[in-house]
DNA sequence: CGGTCGAGACGAGACGGTTCGTCTCGCTGA
DNA sequence: TCAGCGAGACGAACCGTCTCGTCTCGACCG
């Protein structure tokens, strides 16, 4: 469904060209920004030919996901949240942890002109949330399950929700440039969502 | 800063060539999407010169953003919320709108398009800021103030955490299409809210 | 075994098509 | 009279497709 329809035969495909195809175009966007990025850039760039781009990538965009993606993920392959036991604890190393990234401005460019194309290309939008999203908000909510089990969250609450008031203001905040991403305000959004779904005080 | 180098003069702009253009504009990024959007097929279905588009408009993107904002400004130019006493049911009717909004098929393309844009390019996120955002999200930090002093939030209550709290998640959602965007939705948010920020339950 | 051969990916770049943004044209209206 | 107007010519940039000749690799055969 995602290939292309007469398949290249990925056996024979030259790890070197790949390489070099991501490298150039991960160069390339922080250099130029997404917009003045074109594929014959990161062929002339990466010494390649522009069929072995349109061979194995559907969309600019998909070229620039992917090299995010090689840069981003954890070589371990596996990803996780810390569990001391206190969940206000971890939910703050995470979100500051987040804040943090969000915060960096080599991380900016790249970062807004990814999820633009990730959020104007159904396909991208696809592939993003089965390689990079659903993994991490399955892994928080897992977490906040454990939570839930051991007290620290109402009985009812809502883990979608949970998950949701966690990254939507921070999500919110970065997009629009609404405030400082600071460890602080990673804070103050944890303290919000134990208020609102940890256990009643009675 | 923002205006041409060599400012035309605005008072002998023509303002049926400027209707002419963002209606235009309209009708073709809801039938053709922002991609395959042209300045060509704009001032071709304007009947009119390129020229007269790029004199005024920087970008394609404002040129959508302005066609967006002209079929969408409120004529009286005020924005309101409701302010019926009680907070509760006040942030459920805007943000059950807010939700009923984002999940019309017909905003949600025409939607991703302009905020795409507006991510990516610095000077349209200002415009985007100063024109819907910063008013929408002002007008609902002044509703919150009013309940705050009425006893209905906790006085130390960080109101422009609050406000993200409110809109953060629904964006999260609407932006990765990860659930449904109804009253229901709104409600659970709106909940968790008052929940975290409301007055203490001692 | 070791040599031959065909398939397919590769680098390079020509190609026609599209859109870009700039630049003239006269024309028109304040 | 003068700046904005519609129209469209213009060169530049990229697009995505294609066609070269080269190379690598597995299959097959002597």
């Amino acid at each position: 469904m995602t290939g292309p329809q007469t398949a290249p035969d990925p056996s024979r495909r030259n790890e070197q060209s790949r390489a070099a195809i991501l490298t150039a175009a991960a160069e390339l966007v922080a250099e130029l920004g997404f917009g003045k990025l074109t594929i014959e850039k990161i062929a002339a760039r990466a010494g390649v030919g522009k069929q072995t781009i349109y061979r194995w990538w559907p969309s600019k965009g998909a070229v620039v996901f992917d090299a995010f993606l090689a840069a981003s993920e954890n070589p371990s392959g596996s990803l996780t949240l810390p569990d001391t036991g206190d969940l206000g604890e971890d939910l703050r190393t995470v979100l500051r942890l987040t804040a943090l990234e969000l915060a960096d401005p080599a991380f900016d460019r790249t970062g807004r002109a990814l999820t633009a194309e990730v959020l104007t290309d159904p396909a991208l939008l696809r592939d993003y949330r089965e390689r990079l999203l659903d993994p991490l908000l399955t892994v928080t909510r897992e977490r906040l399950r454990t939570a839930r089990e051991a007290g620290q969250l109402r009985a009812d609450a809502d883990l979608d929700l949970a998950v949701e008031l966690l990254y939507g203001p921070l999500y919110y905040r970065w997009l629009h440039g609404l405030g400082p991403l600071d460890p602080g305000y990673a804070d103050q959004v944890v303290a919000a969502v134990l208020g609102a779904l940890g256990p009643t005080r009675d």
